[in-house]
DNA sequence: GGATGTCCTTGATGCGCGTCAAATCGGGCG
DNA sequence: CGCCCGATTTGACGCGCATCAAGGACATCC
């Protein structure tokens, strides 16, 4: 089927668009199937491996993504090596920073992700056309803040046990954003060594920490990577709430 | 004087902005002398004490402000007292979170500081009026996130040493922000335990490493308040980078 | 099946920073 | 000036997490 078959019509959303979560929670949300047809001219789908460089010297210098699966690390680096990570992105996020080509912050595939790319002169174009893209993109930047400020005190004032159920409560809500119930099961999206980076610890100790809770069966972990959470306000108290 | 007696012409910039940085560098800058004098008839100005809250029951729930002076901190506590500061705020800068009434945060003002204040629904009005306010709302925000994340480094991957010193760092630049010049003279806006609030420390961990800076002749103290830093070069050896 | 490599866990030891306590400074006020 | 009181500094000590090192667990490849 030609993906853009409805080009005639020229007032559907386009096919890729359908069934895209950007479309509904994301940014692309503000745009009209017009101007979503407009844009998915120009945009590349595209699925890159953990450990692909979204932003930094290649891709992000000339386009601005969206997330369409997958969780995506962004990190800072010190001179001497010392890695921190500063935010994960999940989808529908919006990928890149607007009005400014550098801010020393680079972005990397923490699981295979799906992304949606446009170039950095559409979208551009399309803010300064589109007030309600702008306005979606405020409020993206600002839930990101928020986030980041929380993450402030977990860095800055919470132990090491805090940290890692800080941790493992960030993805369990982020992996089922509306989850009722209090138990959940996810796959970790990457290794003790980011979490150390996240964390603003080692990799021993984050490893200590996940056995602690295992033994207190506040968590289960199959595999290293695949964690169940019996129940969620416990973890939630470990985690300094 | 009548601070409004432009109003008949209605198109002058109003007598008390005219002096006003927001105009210039902040987000009314994005406004053109009819609104701003439209805002400034809701608007008032006060200058309020240290340890005066800004954000939280009170004032911020109905009303918006730009810092005219001073510096103003940002701060989240857990339930057990624990603390972090996770953000500082200089004129120009827009203070508030639109879009949502509670983000956890408290806001109090370090030093005295100067506020122009404004009803939450005029802004509001304005902003969905007004493309360009919310474009500086959102360049305001990113830079934000920005600084959030910088500082996200510093808590999770530096020592205490290396903390201290970018604390001073942040303070020498925002007090200056073009100076040319290697040296600065400037004062702390906070108490040692602020300090320590922001960095993630205890109070007496950041006396010894402001001890070790003047000792080693990177910083000079008068008063507990009064720094100068001959060289910055040096300063910013010591924050690790 | 054994070799190799990556990721993770566990153990032993040490240091940086927190905690607790006391001394000193500095500013306001009679 | 002399007193007082909060802010800061300094000291002694202990603990939490880093560091260093060894040993599993599991996958891939020959």
């Amino acid at each position: 089927m030609d993906i853009q078959r409805k080009d005639v019509h020229n007032s559907e959303t386009p096919v890729l668009c359908q069934a895209c979560e950007s479309r509904h929670r994301g940014v692309c949300g503000a745009l009209t199937p017009d101007q979503l047809l407009q844009l998915s001219k120009h945009s590349t789908r595209r699925t890159v491996e953990p450990g692909t460089e979204l932003v930094g010297e290649s891709l992000q210098t000339k386009s601005y993504s969206n997330i369409i699966s997958g969780v995506v690390k962004l990190s800072k680096m010190m001179a001497d090596g010392r890695q921190q990570i500063v935010g994960l992105q999940f989808a529908p996020d919006f990928l890149g920073r607007p009005f400014r080509s550098e801010n020393g912050v680079s972005a990397e595939a923490a699981t295979d992700v799906k992304v949606c790319s446009f170039p950095k002169a559409a979208i551009e174009r399309m803010i300064s056309e589109m007030p309600e893209l702008e306005h979606k993109l405020l409020e993206q930047t600002l839930t990101e803040l928020d986030e980041a400020r929380d993450w402030m005190l977990t860095l800055g004032r919470k132990t090491a046990g805090e940290k890692v159920a800080s941790f493992l409560l960030l993805i369990a809500t982020h992996a089922f954003p509306d989850n009722e119930s209090d138990s959940v099961t996810f796959d970790l999206p990457m290794s003790r060594t980011d979490i150390a980076d996240f964390l603003g610890l080692t990799m021993e100790t984050v490893s200590r920490q996940l056995t602690k809770l295992r033994k207190d069966d506040v968590i289960r972990i199959l595999n290293n990577r695949h964690v169940t959470v019996p129940d969620l306000t416990r973890l939630s108290e470990r985690a300094g709430f």
